[in-house]
DNA sequence: GCGTCCAATACCGATTGGGTATCGGACGTG
DNA sequence: CACGTCCGATACCCAATCGGTATTGGACGC
């Protein structure tokens, strides 16, 4: 499991589309699609449904979005954590996942 | 910045040299030379302070760690998270970053 | 000075990853 | 009921990434 794809994975999520989030993330729609495929396939869990309308969070994607959004988070101030900011660290109690 | 970088930071941070720490990651050591540089350059700081003796953690990698081992188990247990395994969680507080 | 132990570099081959083009299915509409 | 459309999935190719082996360069300890 990578960065890129939970970042691919909280796109669609809030998207519920893939070419949008396609879009957002500056990548065309087949690589996303892989990308999200790969992360079904490692963790041997459907996270969408795939609708005639787009894609439809599953339970177990419900359960990973508060998750991955909490890391993501955590990897993106560390840039400003390493250089010794250490006040506004974006990190603070997130909703519960 | 990726998952792997970060793991192999927390590796090199415990171990104190890269020989050890590339045994542990079954990778050798060239690899994992270029994991750590590519970290440092990516965040444009100096993490480890090379001695003769290893590697030893500048104040900037002492910020990162224990972020870094947070992320680490933030992911580690995603597996079990979209299961639905709600509890040991392993994501509770840890120490201060 | 020589052997040794460290991380860094050179080089090459395998794998991964993105992009374009295309497919297959599910509707809506005339 | 055939046709255009909109969705995600697949095929294929090429560039970039990544790991491994071999080697280098520097800093000791004897």
């Amino acid at each position: 499991m990578s960065f890129v794809q939970l970042e691919s994975f909280v796109a669609v999520a809030e998207e519920g589309h893939m070419g949008r989030a396609a879009a957002r993330l500056h990548v065309s729609q087949p690589p996303l699609t892989r990308r999200i495929r790969g992360l079904e396939d490692e963790l041997g869990a459907a996270l969408f449904e795939r609708t005639r309308a787009g894609m439809r969070l599953l339970p177990a994607g419900e359960r990973l979005l508060p998750r991955a959004r909490t890391i993501l988070a955590a990897v993106a101030d560390v840039p400003a954590l390493v250089v010794g900011e250490t006040r506004a660290s974006g990190l603070g109690r997130r909703e519960r996942d």
